[in-house]
RNA sequence: GCCGCGGUGGUGGAACUGGUAGACACGAGGGACUUAAAAUCCCUUGGCCUAUGGUCGUGCGGGUUCAAGUCCCGCCCGCGGCACCA
């Protein structure tokens, strides 16, 4: 027998997968497909260490089981490789990032090649490649288009090292987690991805997800915190300005005794003129200005502020609040405004306190006193009144926060709300190495005035439901908005109301018309355009009627309206661009009368789910997003990808403009609407753009005509299990998770949800306990394990380390330990002699071994399943001879763990194929019981006696066996036993 | 402060829906082979005691149960997340 030389045969079979592309995955309709995904890694200048692939293995484990159980298995890998390292690598070293990059990239798959995986490379993703990075793009603009983007001038994180914004999600501890330099707050202009329209989806979305780890879907719910509260609006003594206080504990409000409102919000900077002491006031809020959140924190709970002068009356007990400025209050929180509730409230105590203010406990609950309990109590005890709530009395909290809200909504004294922690995203840089954002300004058009027709549909009104907030808006950016009230709108005339449009239009209908119609008005429009000579602006049709077949069978007077007969040609002449929008649930249009109108006019169809169906609701975000004009255009999609131009100096200006903005011939364009002068935007996209939608590439990663293929698509989405960090729970994975959902919006997506599975992997610590780092000198190689012990000890130690999900210190020792085993599965090929079946306790170990490996490897307790590998191989070592289908099954269950070694013995067995395609072996339930089992016998819960008896002992037999056992006797001390419990299989329990 | 997870030998860790606590591995000790070492193989390995037996023992204190690492109540400690969030 030769020796186990690991780094020979690994090399050997690494070869012939290649070779033979064994792990090439395709579309195959008769298997069942399973998509097994990593987080894909941002190539490092310094290589993996050994901590890296833990997750890569189990995936890679579990991706050859699943093969081996006839699956069709789909497990890439990619990189994730826009980010600031290799730009300021690229700044120091005066090189193209995309040099450093590359070359990461190369030593990166080199160390992944080492150890084996069973990744399909034709399908490997790159998130700075322009193949790719053309569909983040693309995605970017849809969302645009549907006002889910949208520019800010908000103050945002601004990291002075990193020279960019961030989002709140990129802070730690209020820290830039890059390079841990103190953020400040700056104002800057910015794109905005209006995640929270999507809070509520992304909440309920996690009940919907069984397989996924509690602990990251309860980060995810308090990051997105949603909190339901009201908005109480409060009269202020000599100002006709109220203020709006949120608060989520209204039902103490009748403890209500001042106000405190943000140095930075809205109220102080409207209202400052008519503050008491205006040059104090400028000096607090100047200090509290200058303090950045960790300050203010770090002073805890020292409370200062100052008192404006000015009072807001309690609607529930007439007592007047004094209002006060005070830096404990921000200003992007709520309303940035707070009642204070000293009674209640721990801060508002604290303020109370300092300040000499009023402090009331009052009565609700069921001990008439249920309010938070703080370590201050006993003060507040003692200084404190308590008061009644009148009708509040002696209800619970929750009963009690309903009825006053009602109350105050029925007093028209304030609004219920619902806020979230979470924020929009902030979605550029002002950074090099990132996607260019793909959007052009056009200022001429941004200032250009439209005349709007709004034709609205059946029975509806222009002054009632069509969205008088819609005209209101139009009209403020100097914008004419003619809205006729069309006749007889229960029993419509088509005709009829094309010609009192005409009668009572104010405006001549040209160039600068933008016709906005709904429902029935889309066949009014039709109608009214083949009377047209001149082209109008834009028409947009809003769930637009096409025939009179409703898929709710409702509306028949309507099919009378008119003949139904449009001239589309003529009609399609009458405007350069057509957009409809469709509620995607098509309860009122169908589908297929919205996409035949979009070829009849060769419009844009955007396909939505609107407030209220139909799109009745008065605030129809979608409409009034595609009628926003800010003079910000995409780049048009058959010029897509807009590439990365190179520049001279990588270097971040720090003036908020990113080093794009230094490339005059870039920069200067065609306006995509007019063909005047306009301008690129040259803020990049955050490195979390390109890894929100890339398991989707893998699907279908060479397709340049889609982002994916719906049939791909469908075949493989959604990922069936996802591994990777947990440090990405409340990051990657929730902008995905949005991503997908708007994704599933537009069609180009079949599921809700993008992961069926998540599991999070434990960290490997090094042998010191900490985190690997070069600063502490600790980092482990793994070229330099797999030189001394090969790819598959390394592969089966990180498995056998500890529970998957949990971190673990690492230990080379270890490491020789299941090298040791490996070594002792090579040797036993050498007790294999040609005889089918075992003697029985073998079998029967076989069989369990099966069960418990598969079902180990299924819960990703590897763990315990090398160890019942470890087991088996024992009990083989000690075997005389051992049968070659018995020795088979062993070097089929290793094989996901240990692969190129199970590939060389399967094949010294005699077997040509590779071990990867052959059947995982399949237990036989009835064999998997041993014939002799062992009863234990229990007196007063002690252990006593034990007893090899047959399986199928009756109850009788074996309680007799026990009580007439010596030892058991011995501890009866002759006494009757009161109890006697048999546990089947286990035990016998006898209690005196 | 709030939310979540965890605490088992010298170490990493096993233990199904309550049923023999410490599987498997590392380390340590002893032995075999060897001139010697490495490698390999065998034995021992939770504490204590009067040792073929007994007794204690899963962070601490109570409880439920014939039986608790596992369930309940009250604490302590560690890790992770959030945090003057109204």
């Amino acid at each position: 027998m030769k020796k186990y030389e690991p780094q020979e045969i690994e090399k050997k079979w690494q070869k012939y997968w290649e070779d033979n592309k064994t792990f090439q995955t395709t579309e195959s309709g008769d298997k069942q497909k399973f998509y097994i995904l990593d987080m894909f890694p941002y190539p490092s200048g310094s290589g993996l260490h050994v901590g890296h692939p833990k997750g890569y293995i189990a995936t890679d484990v579990i991706a050859r089981m699943k093969m081996m159980q006839g699956f069709n298995v789909l497990h890439p890998m990619g990189w994730d490789a826009f980010g600031l390292p290799a730009e300021n690598y690229a700044i120091a070293n005066k090189v193209h990032p995309r040099e450093g990059t590359n070359k990461n990239i190369e030593i990166f798959k080199k160390q992944l090649g080492m150890l084996g995986f069973t990744y399909d490379w034709d399908r490997e993703v790159n998130t700075t490649d322009s193949d790719y990075y053309k569909w983040t793009q693309w995605a970017f603009i849809q969302m645009f288009k549907r006002g889910l983007a949208y520019e800010s001038h908000e103050p945002i994180n601004w990291c002075p090292s990193c020279k960019t914004g961030l989002a709140n999600e990129d802070l730690e501890d209020g820290n830039c987690e890059r390079c841990g330099t103190q953020v400040e707050q700056k104002p800057l202009r910015q794109w905005v991805l209006g995640i929270t329209k999507y809070a509520d989806r992304l909440l309920e979305g996690l009940d919907q997800l069984p397989e996924w780890e509690h602990s990251i879907k309860e980060m995810q719910r308090h990051w997105i915190g949603r909190k339901e509260g009201i908005n109480i609006e409060y009269d202020v003594d000599n100002l006709d300005e109220k203020i709006i206080c949120f608060t989520t504990r209204p039902d103490t409000n009748f403890g209500a005794t001042f106000v405190v409102v943000a140095p930075e919000s809205e109220f102080v900077k409207n209202n400052f003129d008519k503050f008491f002491d205006k040059d104090e006031i400028d000096k607090y809020i100047e200090e509290a200005l200058k303090k950045s959140d960790i300050d203010r924190i770090a002073e805890g709970g020292q409370k200062t502020g100052v008192f404006t002068g000015l009072y807001a009356t309690n609607h529930l007990t007439g007592k007047k609040m004094p209002i006060y400025v005070s830096d404990f209050v921000l200003a992007n929180v709520g309303t940035g405004a707070v009642v204070g509730v000293p009674g209640h409230d721990l801060r508002d105590f604290e303020f109370a306190v300092a300040k000499d203010l009023e402090i009331i406990r009052v009565v609700i609950g069921k001990d008439g006193d249920a309010s938070p309990i703080t370590k201050l109590e006993q003060v507040q005890e003692e200084t404190g009144v308590m008061i009644n709530s009148e009708f509040l009395d002696g209800m619970d909290i929750h009963e009690a926060t309903e009825k006053i809200m009602d109350h105050i909504e029925k007093n028209g004294w304030g609004k219920r709300v619902v806020n979230y922690k979470l924020r929009d995203w902030v979605f550029s840089r002002q950074r090099y190495w990132g996607e260019p954002i793909p959007l052009v300004k056009c200022e001429s058009c941004a200032n250009k005035k439209y005349n709007y027709l709004f034709v609205h549909g059946y029975t509806a009104q222009s002054d009632s439901v069509f969205w008088p907030n819609l005209k209101e808006k139009l009209e403020g950016m100097g914008n004419t908005v003619c809205s006729p009230d069309l006749p007889n709108t229960e029993e419509p005339n088509i005709d009829a109301q094309v010609k009192y449009i005409e009668d009572n239009i104010d405006f001549e209908i040209d160039e600068n018309t933008i016709i906005v119609s709904h429902s029935l008005g889309g066949v009014v429009t039709y109608k009214l355009l083949e009377r047209l000579k001149t082209k109008v602006s834009k028409v947009l049709l809003v769930d637009p009627v096409v025939t009179p077949k409703f898929p709710d069978k409702k509306r028949p007077v309507v099919e009378k309206s008119c003949d139904w007969n449009f001239d589309w040609e003529k009609i399609k002449g009458l405007s350069d661009e057509f957009v409809i929008l469709g509620d995607m649930d098509f309860g009122t249009i169908s589908e297929n009368d919205l996409r035949n109108l979009k070829e009849h006019l060769d419009a844009k169809l955007y396909l939505e789910k609107p407030k209220e169906r139909h799109f009745t609701g008065e605030k129809e975000v979608g409409v009034q997003n595609m009628l926003a004009n800010t003079g910000w255009f995409p780049v048009p999609e058959d010029q897509l990808p807009l590439e990365l131009p190179n520049v001279e100096n990588y270097e971040p200006s720090g003036t908020g403009e990113s080093p794009l903005a230094n490339i005059d011939e870039w920069v200067n364009t065609e306006c995509p609407k007019c063909g005047g002068p306009a301008k690129r935007e040259t803020n990049t996209m955050p490195q979390w753009a390109g890894s929100c939608w890339y398991y989707l590439r893998y699907e279908d990663p060479h397709n340049d005509k889609a982002l994916v293929d719906r049939e791909k698509e469908k075949y493989w989405s959604p990922v069936d299990l996802y591994v990777g960090g947990a440090e990405h729970a409340t990051r990657h994975l929730i902008y995905a998770r949005f991503w997908h959902k708007f994704l599933y919006d537009i069609g180009v997506v079949s599921n809700d949800e993008p992961f069926t599975k998540l599991q999070h992997v434990g960290l490997i610590l090094a042998e010191d306990g900490r985190k690997m780092s070069k600063r502490w000198d600790n980092v482990v190689n793994p070229d330099d394990i797999v030189g001394e012990f090969g790819a598959d000890a390394m592969r089966v130690y990180e498995m056998f380390m500890g529970p998957f999900d949990q971190p673990c210190a690492w230990s080379t020792k270890g490491v020789v330990g299941t090298k040791r085993f490996l070594d002792k599965v090579w040797k036993l090929q050498e007790k294999v002699i040609e005889v089918e079946s075992e003697n029985n306790s073998l079998t029967t170990l076989v069989h369990q071994t099966i069960k418990k490996v598969g079902k180990d490897i299924e819960e990703m307790k590897f763990n315990t399943a090398i160890s019942t590998l470890m087991e088996f191989t024992n009990t083989l070592t000690k075997e005389e001879k051992i049968s070659k289908a018995g020795y088979a099954v062993l070097i089929k269950l290793i094989s996901p763990f240990a692969p190129h070694i199970a590939e060389e013995l399967w094949n010294s067995l005699g077997n040509k194929e590779s071990i990867s395609t052959i059947k995982w072996p399949k237990y036989d339930p009835e064999l998997i019981i041993d014939d002799v089992i062992t009863v234990v016998a229990q007196v007063n819960g002690k252990v006593r006696d034990e007893f090899q008896v047959a399986v199928d002992i009756s109850e009788e037999e074996i309680k007799k066996l026990v009580l007439d056992s010596d030892k058991v006797q011995k501890w009866l001390e002759g006494k009757e036993p009161k109890k006697v419990i048999y546990v089947k299989g286990k035990l016998v329990s006898i209690v005196v």
